[in-house]
DNA sequence: GAACTATGTTTGAAAAATCTAACTATCACC
DNA sequence: GGTGATAGTTAGATTTTTCAAACATAGTTC
């Protein structure tokens, strides 16, 4: 059994994800990660990650000395890596499916990645892949959308104007590719 | 110019909208709003609610004199009305578009609602307004999605497969109406 | 209207996430 | 190898949201 005050049960914050995703991407990018990277990523001050990176360390999702390089843990890498998923496949769908601008959907799915249940993503990857591996359907379908937000809302032209329509998608679908795939 | 304590910028937290959008909702079923309703509908003790109260008190989004009725101000109704307009499309969205169950649909959409802007909201109704209004597309792209999370992935069975059905999709197009037309 | 039950409030404490100011360690360079 | 600049930490405070325990009020019923 645990006792009392067993830390390793509790669920994790929604900014302790955040920390991890930033450790995850740094480490990605840069030899090392450093506080004060952590800091400028997230939109923080530094002892504000120094503090948070106690907590991480506490739950041993990091492995944290003070002064020396950080590392996530074996655990800290799984969640680094799920947060850093979600992130990913609910931008693609903002950009992809909704069309919308890549500095807003990043931002969107910041938000988003702590709110959505493994299920519902999973729901947005089918329905991305759907999208993608039913190209008569779904590349007509999106270049439907597109001409309905941007002609009007009349139903007879949405038929009408699809035709003209078939640029531009290969694009979007392709990026999606990529998203969908990582799973 | 306002003081150096001013509030009535501050933007307002997650749980204040929770707050204003459980007592908006219990406005429209109850002639009166209790606290130990507010507490039972967002799950927490009661002194958090009295609490609560009074913070939204000061920031002029309730009236409230302890031991009294509760009312919503002008200020304090847009934001509830607001929320729950923004659960009310993304919940639209997971059920009828990703076809997730309602109450899970439902608990989603209460996280959601707090990370979506106002534009993405907007693509979001854009989206639903467009397979409600092009339902010559729409309903048809419905049909293949459900199709293609029951039997599979094949591209040349999207097509073939799709004729086969035709049914149970009104439900989720009536429902969609109310939702994108509430705007 | 006294007593009992519901409901609501106060008090005091906790956890989480953040900040500023002040301190300390590390690194690079001459 | 001393000294400055950069990076990191500690200390202490604040805000927000929550709770349990104790207290207070309101409502109901005999």
């Amino acid at each position: 059994m645990q006792n009392k005050d067993d830390i390793s049960k509790k669920p994790l914050t929604p900014a302790m994800e955040d920390y991890l995703e930033a450790i995850f991407n740094l480490g990605k990018e840069k030899k090392v990660v450093r506080v004060k990277d952590i800091a400028k990523r997230l939109g923080v001050k530094m002892p504000t990650v120094t503090s948070m990176l106690k907590s991480l360390s506490k739950r041993k999702l990091i492995d944290y000395e003070k002064y020396e390089y950080l590392e996530l843990t074996k655990k800290g890498l799984d969640v680094g890596k799920e947060i850093h998923r979600r992130h990913h496949i609910l931008r693609g769908f903002l950009t992809d499916i909704l069309n919308i601008d890549f500095k807003n959907a990043d931002e969107e799915a910041c938000k988003m990645e702590h709110a959505v249940s493994a299920s519902t993503l999973d729901r947005f990857i089918e329905f991305m892949e759907f999208i993608q591996f039913c190209p008569r359907v779904g590349l007509e379908w999106l270049k439907y959308f597109d001409e309905y937000r941007l002609h009007g809302q009349e139903p007879d032209k949405c038929l009408a104007r699809m035709k003209e329509f078939a640029k531009g998608f290969r694009v979007r679908i392709k990026t999606m590719k990529e998203v969908g795939g990582e799973k």
